[in-house]
DNA sequence: GGCAAAATAGCACGACCGTTCTATTTTCGC
DNA sequence: GCGAAAATAGAACGGTCGTGCTATTTTGCC
């Protein structure tokens, strides 16, 4: 992850990597917890962090329970730490390179077309960010604590790039910025929800029409 | 539920409750089997479909495990039974009074308003259709195959009453029916999303305001 | 009111779960 | 390459799960 560019995103800072340990090779322990934590997140992407099993986990690594377990401490930790490494992936992927566009409309662009192009890959495997706030909506605890940061960061990044695009004259200046991201986020939503559950094969279409009519609304081709 | 109406909503019949039956009193099984029904739709809600589990159904209904399991004869056909209960009580909230509305726009309008008031609801409860489709998004079987035929049911009535208001000259000539139905459903996930998971209290506001900004693209007031 | 049938309880089984404890192996600085 | 420290394995525990079996209770028709 570009580290510039972190606070912006970033919901809490993560273990704070001593500089000294910055170049220097991974020592075995943290290079199997990276292996374990990268099954851990394709496994929890498909069955959900309620489904990740310690069990399952050690069966796919080649490792013991036991061993698998001694990296965590606890179950609960472990699906922090699978929140964590999905949330800075979903930078990376999606946040980071649409801060390379201009401000304004461009970067909103940007920011939902990249993000329609993971869901739509995880179409196959499944996003976090949906299933993980339907297993931990009524479940308070550090999981769905670290789960909301993370989302609620996401969407405040994405709400930020609205404002910026009506302060550059992009948008109405009767646009309403959250109102806009709101229905920003409903489209993917419902792009998960025909795509992956129903397999509706139009849903892709449908939700990038849905953003244009969105911006045809909010936009400067939108009549008065 | 209506029975007159019901095959326009009902995905496949459900028992075929022998007529003789009808007027008479339930007999004891029939009866505490709707009532371990009722426990286990509360307790789906709140947990999901995969949370049900028989023992804690039996302390709910003051029943052995094994009593609860008889009528069912598995976890599975529990499942089954309570999708299609919920989907029974869905028609009958949201669906049958709406169609008292006269077709095109009100009827469009009321299956719109009627939904959100039991989306609202359920922000304490959770809704069965939302967290089925991500639980069992990716695990084939007759518990999915239940739950998608029932969203399935309800999103057609829905499309079919947008295509109907544009037929009564309702919408724009140019309005594509298929779409409109995939952003209403978007602004209903995006409500049970940020209102259930993001407690965020301004959600039914925005949900509403969308279905406006929907009908002023799609309607009769929008312009060429 | 007795009696077959239905409903419910009680118990046990095997499977998987997260976690703990202790032993063994491997890493890695000196 | 020795030796402390870290990493991993192995076995076991208590718990919950769905389910099958057998007994017991309750229902409801004659």
């Amino acid at each position: 992850m570009n580290p510039a560019l972190s606070p912006l995103l970033q919901p809490e800072p993560s273990e704070p990597s001593e500089p000294s340990m910055r170049l220097r090779v991974l020592p075995k322990g943290q290079q199997t917890k990276q292996a374990i934590l990268e099954a851990a997140l394709a496994l929890a992407s498909q069955i959900g962090l309620e489904g990740l099993s310690i069990g399952a986990l050690a069966e796919v690594t080649h490792m013991s329970k036991s061993g698998v377990f001694a990296h965590f401490g606890s179950r609960e930790e472990l699906q922090i730490s699978v929140i964590r490494e999905y949330y800075s992936r979903f930078a990376d992927e999606v946040f980071y390179p649409a801060m390379q566009q201009p401000r304004g409309l461009p970067r909103v662009r940007a920011l939902f077309d990249n993000w329609m192009q993971r869901v739509a890959v995880e179409i196959q495997s499944g996003c976090i960010f949906i299933s993980g706030a339907v297993e931990f909506d009524d479940r308070p605890g550090p999981v769905r604590d670290a789960l909301a940061s993370s989302v609620k960061a996401w969407l405040a990044a994405l709400y930020r790039a609205v404002v910026q695009a009506k302060q550059e004259g992009h948008l109405l200046p009767t646009a309403d910025e959250e109102q806009m991201a709101f229905e920003i986020h409903a489209l993917i939503l419902a792009l998960h929800y025909e795509a992956r559950f129903l397999q509706n094969p139009s849903s892709v279409g449908r939700a990038h029409r849905g953003f244009d009519n969105i911006l045809a609304r909010y936009g400067p081709a939108a009549p008065a």
